[in-house]
Order: structure tokens, then C-alpha cells, then sequence
DNA sequence: GTTCGTGCAAACGGTTTGCAACAAT
DNA sequence: ATTGTTGCAAACCGTTTGCACGAAC
């Protein structure tokens, strides 16, 4: 708790109580949640919750860089609180998305790839899980 | 032209006027157009066309297997009409999107991958194009 | 008291859908 | 005649925005 308030803070954000909750989720949850789903799940413990703050603080911590935007489910821009650069899976059955540890992939440049600054990257799988 | 037909038909669609008029764009564009831009441009040629035969004329492709839809631009979906597998890279200034042949970039599966039943894959990656 | 954050409702933009007119077999 | 396709408009849904109220420095 105190600590999000520092990191909230080292980030140059103010910590209201909206944010506090909303960061105690979305640092908490292993998945990869869209706004409304956040909003669904921090309003149980915080009712007067409103959806736009919910949108405005996402983006103000994807702005400050504390968590990121993904783009792996159709409709809705998904949530990703790990700040450790990782690879994802999405279960075509369910919509699950699995964070898959960086090193568990290598990836390695063959061909000529001159002209493209690569900044970032990452392996996006899709397929079935089959246990869990 | 006749083979577009025929390609249409081989993939059971009803080849209609709209129809061709789209798959022709879409087969012959190397962009990633969202179903707007596709709209806009075979409008152009085909000014009777609505936004809504679009709409289904793609998810049409897509459902038989002619084009891919894919998880590439914020807010919309765009659409890929190469049919053998590729990478994407994303130019952050301008949004652009260049394949990359396949070839370019192996990946290799170190880690332990076991209850993942990987289907399809693909390299996705970020940063600045520098030369044209 | 000025700046910043919140909540509400309205607006927005991409996409889907219901429906009537129409074309194809 | 039946089935499938188109065009229009309305509906839908995720997201952003304008604005008034309220809290914090």
C-alpha cells in the first residue's frame, strides 16, 4: 500500500484514492484486463467508481509508463502490468492471454532487416492450451 | 480478372460485383488497410457501394479463408491479403506497417512450452523506419 | 484561489445488424 | 419461389471529451 504511493509517486502521480485502486489491481492481476474490465472488478470495492476515470488513469499511467497498452484481443485495447519485456500467447478457444518469459524465445535477425530501427519487439502466438 | 473470379469461386463466394471490386483492391494493395480505407478507395470506382457490404464482404474473405484480419493498429482492425506467413513491423511516427518476409527473423523455441499447443505465430515488431 | 481530479452524460468512431428492395438460381 | 446480396439507417460498444463540482496544495 505505501509502496504504491511511492511508485505511484515516482512516476509524478498524484495518488488519489481512484488511482490507488485502480494500480492495487492492475498490479495484482496476472491477466490482461481491457478498462471495463478493470472498472468491473475495482468498483466491487470502490462503487462510486467512474468509468472515465477508470479510461483517464489507464492511459495516465501508460503515458507515465507504468504499465502498457497491448494490442492481442479484437474490440478492446488490453492492459499489461508487467514492466519485464515478454512474449504472449492467446488461447484461440478461451481469449486468454499468457505472458510466455522472454527467454524461453529467441529471436534472431537472418535476413537484411537494413533501413528498419527496431526499437521493440515481441512473438505473438496463437494456438490452444491444453491443460491449466 | 477472370481469375479473381475463379479465385472467389474456388473459395465458395458468390462472386458479385462488389465483391470483385474489393478483392481486387485488397490483391492489389501491399498496404494493411483497415475496412474504411477500403471503402474510400473502391468507392472511388464503384460509388454505389456501402459501408456495410464492406464491412461483410471482408469478414466474408476472412471467414474463407482469403484474407487475414489483423491486430495491428489501435482502434482498428486491418486487413492482410498475403496469404503465406510474414512479420510485421510498425513504424511508430507514421503507423505504417511493412511485412517482413518470413525468412528474415527465425525464432527458436528454448524454454519449456508444454501445455501450449502453438498454432500460428509471428514476429511483431516496433521502432522507426529510417530509408524508404 | 488556482490547479488538478472526479463523475456524469454526451459525443465519437469503428463495426454490426435489422430490414426492405432486389438479383440470381 | 426461394435463397442470397445490397444499401440504408439505426443500433452497438469501447473510448474520449466537455463541463460542473469538489478536493488539494
Amino acid at each position: 500500500m505505501k509502496d504504491m504511493i511511492q511508485h505511484l509517486r515516482e512516476h509524478g502521480i498524484l495518488p488519489t484514492a481512484q488511482r490507488l485502486a485502480i494500480a492495487e489491481f492492475i498490479f495484482s492481476t496476472d491477466g490482461h484486463p481491457s478498462a471495463d474490465e478493470v472498472w468491473e472488478k475495482v468498483k466491487s470495492t470502490f462503487p462510486t467508481l467512474s468509468r472515465a476515470t477508470v479510461y483517464n488513469t489507464l492511459n495516465l499511467f501508460v503515458d507515465k509508463g507504468l504499465i502498457k497498452r497491448q494490442l492481442l484481443r479484437e474490440g478492446t485495447v488490453v492492459f499489461d502490468a508487467v514492466s519485464t519485456a515478454h512474449h504472449h500467447f492467446i488461447d484461440e478457444e478461451s481469449g486468454r492471454i499468457y505472458d510466455i518469459p522472454w527467454d524461453n524465445i529467441e529471436v534472431k535477425v537472418k535476413g537484411e532487416m537494413t533501413g528498419f530501427d527496431v526499437r521493440d519487439y515481441q512473438v505473438v502466438m496463437r494456438g490452444r492450451r491444453k491443460q491449466d
